[in-house]
RNA sequence: UCCUCAGUAGCUCAAUGGCAGAGCAUUCGGCUGUUAACCGAAGGGUUGUAGGUUCGAGUCCUACCUGAGGAGCCA
């Protein structure tokens, strides 16, 4: 390379927005899309993105050639571009740092008469779902995706910095895992298989293999919930443990979660100012975490009925319904970990209570601030005799169940495992009213596109 | 499956049963510090669909379609 050559590309290197500030003074290449366009007479205001950040760019008119200007000032939303120009810190500047444009590159230059459908000004839901292909650029969406990516990391690194090993469970099954929810039908070569609603068997019979063990994939359900909390595909982290009781496992959770939200109040505190989180909520995110038994949280609803804080009375013995869930957890700081509901509104794998077995070793975590319930776990029955009993109970098939069954044939242990909603702890832990805007492309009950 | 609400310009929304409008976006013009910039102008409509009531329906009635969020169910 010959010497003018050189100078040029090392006096420009290139760089992402969020990296500006290590290049203070000097000119820069950036490779992104214009995001908006202001003029004032002579004066030229690209704001562009690259995906790590916006700046926005300053274009005098005597300061670029009449052809550069020109390029620029017609530039239209969405615009794909090399820029370079020098960095300058500037107070003004929401970033503190402001692009003095020296020249522009066209990379792909959007028609106007197609042009951008999302302009800057407010969109209803439906719209902004039906182009979410085009949605997830603006700074709010890409902020709540890397909140996503943080959020997905953490998790995994807790397990794996605690003898956890990820062993993922198959995605197409051949039955129903808790004969409970409604399950996607798939052709499997002209036998009938389904989507996964759960790992939770398959993972049990791992961590009989390797002791401590996670998934963390995708499941699929096809119930007709229609909610702000519901998605027919939505992603699950499942550990399960070998020699663990519902102790154990409260406390495992307690911890998981705290490393979670404390690791993304660390990596991505920008991401949650970009959505305006209220990050004081999430800083006293640690253990312990509050314990009440289902017994107890009966009665904190009886009462909450009593002094009209709740318009539905709670029958004991049922299920807590959303509103009496969002009245539980609003009495706390921090997720609560509701444990030992009655065992026959629970699933037919949860170990009972030796103190009362009409209870089962299970804990529901509801999360902070009206989110609901984003981990449910439990002690699983580890005694074959109970097991095959209480498959018969619920009225399944006993085939399917045979390796399941073999699990407390061989070697049977004490053990336990939770499932948490990743949607649900992402909308928690972004303050977002839906979990659609938790994952880059939500399948609800009535979208599929894109 | 049930309940509630909504559907008008590309988008967000107005319009007492009486001429279908505004802001944004797009195009053109103006402005040397704009922050969803601003100022002026232009183009842009089978008011979700099908019926009905009425002199007259975006507006009232019936059915349907689509979407939303709540219940149920769940993470």
């Amino acid at each position: 390379m010959s010497e003018t050559a050189s100078e040029t590309a090392s006096t420009t290197p290139i760089t992402t927005i969020a990296n500006l500030a290590q290049h203070e003074g000097q000119s820069v290449t950036l490779q992104g899309w214009l995001y908006n366009l202001r003029e004032s007479g002579k004066l030229l205001f690209p704001i562009f993105r690259d995906g790590s950040g916006t700046i926005q760019g300053i274009v005098p008119k005597a300061a670029v050639s009449a052809e550069v200007f020109e390029r620029i000032k017609t530039l239209t939303q969405e615009s794909s571009v090399i820029v370079r120009g020098k960095v300058r810190a500037d107070k003004r500047a929401p970033g503190g740092f402001e692009l003095d444009v020296e020249d522009l590159q066209v990379v792909h230059r959007v028609p106007e008469d197609v042009a951008y459908p999302i302009s800057l000004k407010e969109h209803g839901v439906d719209f902004l779902m039906e182009h979410r292909h085009l949605w997830i650029r603006t700074p709010r969406q890409s902020a709540i995706l890397r909140i996503r990516a943080e959020i997905m990391r953490a998790a995994q690194e807790h397990f794996d910095t605690h003898g956890f090993t990820r062993t993922d469970p198959p995605i197409l099954t051949p039955a129903a895992c808790e004969g409970t929810s409604t399950l996607f039908p798939v052709d499997y070569f002209g036998d009938e298989a389904y989507l996964t609603q759960s790992g939770q068997l398959y993972i049990e019979s791992t961590a009989m293999a390797l002791g401590k063990v996670y998934s963390f994939g995708p499941t699929f359900r096809a119930e007709k919930s229609k909610t702000r909390r519901h998605l027919t595909e939505f992603w699950m982290i499942e550990p399960e443990i070998a020699f663990a009781d519902l102790d154990d496992l409260m406390t495992l959770a307690e911890e998981f979660l705290s490393h979670i939200v404390q690791r993304v109040l660390v990596n991505r505190s920008a991401e949650l100012k970009v959505i305006g989180r209220d990050t004081a909520k999430l800083e006293s995110i640690r253990p312990p975490f509050p314990r009440v038994t289902y017994d107890e949280a009966a009665k904190m609803l009886e009462e909450a009925f009593k002094q009209g804080k709740i318009e539905q009375k709670f029958e004991y013995g049922n299920d807590f319904g959303s509103p009496d869930e969002t009245y539980i957890s609003s009495q706390f700081d921090r997720p609560v970990m509701v444990h030992r509901y009655p065992a026959n509104i629970k699933a037919f794998y949860m170990e009972p209570d030796p103190a009362n077995a009409e209870l089962a070793l299970c804990v529901d975590v509801l999360a902070p601030e009206g989110y609901g319930e984003i981990i449910g776990g439990s002690q699983r029955i580890a005694s074959y005799d109970l097991l095959k009993h209480r498959i018969e109970e619920h009225g399944l098939p006993l085939a399917p169940f045979q390796w399941y069954l073999d699990l407390r044939r061989y070697g049977s242990v004490p053990h336990a495992g939770f499932g948490m909603g990743i949607e649900r702890a992402v909308a928690w832990i972004c303050g977002l009213d839906h979990v659609r805007e938790t994952i880059p492309f939500a399948r609800t009950l009535n979208r599929i596109y894109p």
